[in-house]
DNA sequence: ATGGCTTGAGTGTCAAGA
């Protein structure tokens, strides 16, 4: 079984992207974030032509998400129940028996931003609701855009980047307590390249210059990721024409 | 150096991303 996640930076820029990649990788679940979307003009009928079903929560504008799959889903839920957001960052469905959750970190802005707090307290409201989900679902992943660097090895420069948004103690601990529900890094179970990174600023061509975070991410529970047998960074996407600042992840499980 | 790109909205130019 294959699972896979992209933040796609518009879905409507990146759908030739996205139906070339799915043809290639064919993966069993891939996971976007940043669709950029309401679900009325969800591109629906190009995702099927390719042979994926699609579960989806989008707005227009800004974040949202979606789970295409090569087979029909089950449960297939929006959110984080109990907490009122009308951003749409959650997206969870059932392929499988592998309960996928789809998520997209709010960005933080700042250590100093109000949105620094609602990243905080939106972190700690899925910490609490996976909780619950992983005590239903014994094999889950949760996929998605983190907009954290776990550790100083995921961030090219960490004395630049030292405190600030996607590096902070208090970002890094809420990682070390979803990690703590149980749920693995799958990245970091198999020896990897140094300077592996999923994020590259736009500008100052930072990705030529290897200036990078790994701030996206595959995290499996005990069950899941004693199957995974591989982990990696799709870097090839983000060389096209017109790319997404964020490369996918691909994890396998036997 | 608070710059540097990209997208969406909407048609001039700003918010947001990370």
């Amino acid at each position: 079984m294959k699972l896979a996640t992209w933040n796609v930076n518009s879905l409507k820029v990146r759908l030739p992207q996205v139906l070339a990649w799915l043809a290639a990788h064919t993966p069993d679940a891939l996971c976007l974030q940043e669709t950029k979307t309401e679900d009325s003009k969800f591109p629906l009928a190009e995702i099927e032509a390719a042979g994926y079903h699609a579960s989806f929560s989008g707005q227009k504008t800004y974040n949202g998400v979606a789970i295409l799959t090569r087979q029909p889903v089950t449960a297939a839920a929006h959110g984080i129940p109990g907490f009122d957001d009308p951003q749409k960052r959650v997206t969870a469905a059932t392929v499988n028996g592998v309960r996928i959750v789809c998520a997209y970190v709010p960005n933080g802005e700042s250590v100093e931003s109000d949105k620094y707090r609602y990243k905080l307290e939106w972190l700690d409201a899925l910490t609490a609701w996976l909780r619950a989900e992983m005590a239903q679902h014994p094999s889950l992943a949760l996929l998605g855009d983190f907009n954290i660097a776990p550790e100083d090895r995921d961030v090219h420069d960490p004395q630049a980047w030292a405190g600030k948004v996607l590096c902070s103690d208090a970002e890094r601990a809420a990682f070390v307590r979803l990690t703590g529900l149980g749920l693995q890094d799958s990245f970091r179970l198999f020896e990897q390249p140094e300077k592996s990174f999923t994020w590259w600023d736009y500008r100052m061509q930072a990705f030529r210059r290897k200036m990078g975070l790994r701030i996206d991410h595959i995290l499996a529970s005990a069950a899941l990721a004693g199957r995974c047998t591989s982990c990696s960074i799709d870097t090839e996407p983000r060389r096209h024409e017109r790319p997404s600042d964020h490369a996918p992840v691909i994890a396998e499980f036997a």
